[in-house]
DNA sequence: AAAGTTATTATTCATTTGTATAACAAAGTT
DNA sequence: AACTTTGTTATACAAATGAATAATAACTTT
């Protein structure tokens, strides 16, 4: 029994809507779907709350998407995307200097605005999936392995900046111990927010760059 | 329409059950929680699936469980125990040098049987109601901050024994950073297992813990 | 051995969910 | 202006789920 039309048939209203794009209702559909992963898990998240939030009405989605599955998918690309996005504008649009840029790096993917429970509970409710989907899977791999690249770069940049010789190994044990520090942190502050000071996660994030590369970041990336 | 008992009322033929005490249920029926979540994740976590594996009938659910969430929290508390207890244990097991105590606690938790996609599993599966349910939250934050006070507690141990002088802010920094680079290499691990050599995890732990803390720990805890 | 407890199974129910289909209307085409 | 297309809403449906209740049998007590 819908509540919305009329009770019983009586006034009948039906929604009126407008013909969007499509572009613009896979987005709505996208972001809502994201929005709603965040808030309310991924138990919480059903086709029909998926259209309140987009505006739209359940059977739209399938109009779009062959599944829930599929649409679930298309977010979970876009939110890759959207992160790796972020953490790459923010280091390219930084200074040439490859140790204020490698600070950034951390800075950036420290800051407050990766870190928080929406980000957690939207990275949370996706992994659980990437486990059992092979699709999800191949994004998510994707996606990390580019962040841990991106990592080893700016490493060997810094590096050769002070003339420091290194191996490819070494490289690539530095990139993923540097990537370990960041995710640490990064999920400490995300689920319990309230147990640290502003601040206080980048601070303990540079420093341990810092005494894990050998190189002193303290002093650097502040603009 | 029940497939097991007769199809029409023909055989009827009960399940045979024994009454077993209820110590021995309540843990059946946590564990086959657990192994549900690791196995199917939070939403292919329903009361007929737990009971099957705990080879009983649903309904025994709500004779030992106020509700299926009372369940779920009782796992959850029992898995957060199970983890800190097998840490310390292993710590506590060891030698008393507090330099081979240190570098086990590293080991340890980045070990084969820590780092697996069972226990990812299960992590991300209670994460995310982590943070909607204020009780979960609290079993959280338990495991978590005496996980992290063992940290800081063998870093100071470790200090201490090899004179070296510190304060109490700088071993709250250091406890953090050491956590964070167990939990992001253990995630990284579990994550995507084929990414890593045998030990290699393991190895990047012990030389990030050495160079965060500027401690050799490469040599120790190989008895 | 008879009676009583209650652990356990079996059944029922209301709700929710994803999907499928039907009805409708907004925009484009001629 | 009439016709077509298809984006969009509304309804229907079967399956699944958590919970509630009823039926039964395994122990315990006396």
């Amino acid at each position: 029994m819908p509540d919305r039309p009329g009770v019983a048939g009586m006034s009948a209203v039906r929604k009126p809507f407008r013909r969007e794009g499509e572009d613009l209702r896979r987005r709505a559909l996208v972001e809502a779907t994201l929005a709603c992963i965040a808030t309310l898990g991924m138990e919480g998240t059903t086709v029909r709350e998926i259209a309140i939030r987009a505006g739209v009405t359940a059977g739209l989605i399938r109009h779009y998407f062959a599944s829930k599955d599929e649409l679930v998918l298309a977010a979970y690309s876009h939110y890759v995307e959207k992160m790796a996005r972020r953490s790459r504008e923010a280091v390219n649009d930084g200074p040439p200097d490859p140790l204020l840029r490698l600070a950034l790096f951390v800075r950036t993917n420290l800051s407050a605005a990766a870190v928080d429970q929406t980000n957690l509970a939207l990275w949370a409710g996706f992994i659980k999936t990437v486990r059992t989907s092979p699709a999800m899977a191949a994004i998510h791999l994707g996606g990390y392995t580019g962040y841990r690249a991106d990592a080893e770069s700016l490493i060997g940049a810094a590096f050769a900046f002070i003339k420091r010789r290194t191996t490819a190994n070494e490289l690539r044990r530095l990139g993923i111990a540097l990537n370990a520090i960041i995710d640490g942190l990064w999920l400490e502050g995300s689920i319990a927010p309230g147990e640290f000071a502003d601040g206080e996660l980048t601070t303990i994030g540079i420093a341990s760059a810092s005494a894990l590369l050998g190189i002193n970041l303290e002093n650097a990336g502040l603009a």
